[in-house]
DNA sequence: TTCAAATAGGACTAAAATGGTCCTCTTTAT
DNA sequence: ATAAAGAGGACCATTTTAGTCCTATTTGAA
């Protein structure tokens, strides 16, 4: 369907309520109601954006989460990559995979550069366009046509 | 993962084989012969392209598939719809439903914005673009940045 | 007029991804 | 010492996806 899962929408949503502060903390039930999202699930998204390096830890009492850098240093693209790993938009564009389609398949080339150009466009994006409530508007100029992308309905 | 299905990946494929003359059709069987896609499943992509109105179906001995119009008329984004439903990026930009957290989800309305730019980015590239082997590299513009998207690596 | 070649429409199953919870271990401030 | 907090991973239910198969209908041609 081409959409991010439930949990990066969640994830962006928790990073959306962190501190970048250096002596500022959060813990994740801090986070789970600020944001309503259940602890055991805050708690686990926590861990995945820690990994990835977007969130500082500190362990033990009174520790907690904060941004690791700016908001505006977080791109989507990164967002995307903690909580889903890399972004690819078939099979065949994903690392060294190899379907028996290969010969015949003068298609996939095409995907992967719609691929790396949605790819692209999500590096620049960052949290603090996300938090936004009125993000600025991406648009895409596609074979050097400019495209004006403006709100539906 | 933000990606396409594999499905929609062999659909395209299975398009990109099919003839827009008048005159001409290709039974599912062709199709299968020339993608090495198993019949079936070629079966099962051309009843979905035929019902979304991509392609025609001609029933009946000697009938057969052929594309409800140009290749250039046949964007990215009904390949997508036909095969795998409408795209939407996150459950809440889906049509009416309602997650309990939209009072404290600020973020909801960024993803949208950036789901609605990248529909219409496929809405821009068709069929033909697909076929090439050198599909013309789309690139992105965004908040007034342009981004040269060129190939890793 | 009969037959065989095709599509139409679903039912069905196996496998994989996803979402979410829970348990145990380690760290650390008080 | 103890309690608060993160780390790491096991686990399961649900949903999605991929793929096959069966039956009915249509239609050209012998």
């Amino acid at each position: 369907m081409l959409r991010i899962s439930r949990l990066t929408d969640y994830g962006t949503l928790v990073l959306a309520n962190l501190p970048s502060d250096e002596d500022q903390l959060l813990s994740a039930s801090d986070v789970a109601a600020t944001t309503g999202i259940a602890l055991p699930t805050v708690s686990k998204l926590l861990k995945l954006l820690a990994k990835a390096k977007l969130v500082t830890s500190t362990r033990g009492a009174q520790g907690g989460y904060r941004l690791s850098r700016d908001a505006s240093q977080i791109s989507a693209a990164s967002i995307i990559d903690a909580l889903e790993g890399p972004v690819s938009i078939t099979e065949c564009s994903a690392s060294d995979s190899h379907c028996d389609l290969e010969s015949v398949c003068n298609v996939g080339n095409a995907w992967q550069r719609i691929n790396v150009a949605i790819r692209r466009a999500l590096e620049d994006i960052n949290l603090t366009d996300l938090q936004r409530a009125q993000a600025p508007i991406p648009y895409f100029e596609l074979a050097g046509t400019p495209i004006n992308v403006v709100r539906k309905g």
